[in-house]
DNA sequence: TAATTCACTTGCAAATTGCAAGCTATCTGA
DNA sequence: TCAGATAGCTTGCAATTTGCAAGTGAATTA
């Protein structure tokens, strides 16, 4: 859903307003994730076809780029570019907000370890 | 699609990860639209059935409060409550880069007059 | 060379979104 | 008073997106 001529927030929305694209650059950027399969094992369990979907459309929008694995050429290397990693404020404001808010049972139940996946 | 014992990024996208939710918060954060015309009104035309469950789950997630106007009894008055104030910084995140990598156009035609909307 | 792995693709069901029309309570003007 | 107009929805239905399970083909390993 992309939105031209309009502000920038609405235009962000239209590459990042879904339910997994910021889920695959977290692990992309933050869990350095780097193959399909890894990214498949993060704990919120994106299916097969949606991931292989968001990684067309994030390549699309230049915010991944892919390379076959030299040394094992069955297997893709995904990395984020810069225009990724320019979210990296935006993920770090939704992790405090998260954790402010949507947090409580972690929080309550265990304060000290908490970790970011 | 709310995600419970995950990442705080999860847990936030889980709550704002969806095409309208932050678009409605938006207008009523920023833009200090408190009226369902109004939020209707916006240049990224939402749909009636949609803003209203939007407006629902907002509520719900204790982002937005409700009440009558005391002055026009038909009429219902938004206002973002301090959990919504502190996506301040998420939205302003999201602009920047939205500003930076997605207003290419709006840049070269009128690079004086940009305005947040 | 048979089994396994990796990165998908396909088919189909379920959920979400989008469009248009209608509905109810309140208010406004003649 | 009473016929619009207005605000905030709801409803029906089509289109799009998401989710699940199974399958595919090329590369790799045993």
């Amino acid at each position: 859903m992309k939105r031209k001529n309009c502000c920038p927030i609405a235009q962000a929305l239209g590459v990042l307003g879904d339910k997994w694209s910021l889920i695959v650059l977290r692990d992309v950027i933050f869990g350095k994730k780097r193959h399909f399969n890894d990214l498949l094992a993060s704990p919120e369990k994106i299916s097969t076809n949606i991931l292989a979907n968001r990684l067309k459309t994030l390549q699309e929008e230049s915010l991944l780029c892919c390379c076959v694995d030299a040394e094992n050429r069955r297997s893709k290397i995904y990395t984020p570019t810069e225009k990724a990693q320019d979210l990296v404020p935006v993920l770090v404001e939704l992790y405090n907000w998260g954790e402010k808010y949507n947090d409580e049972a972690d929080k309550v139940e265990n304060p000290s370890q908490a970790g970011p996946f």
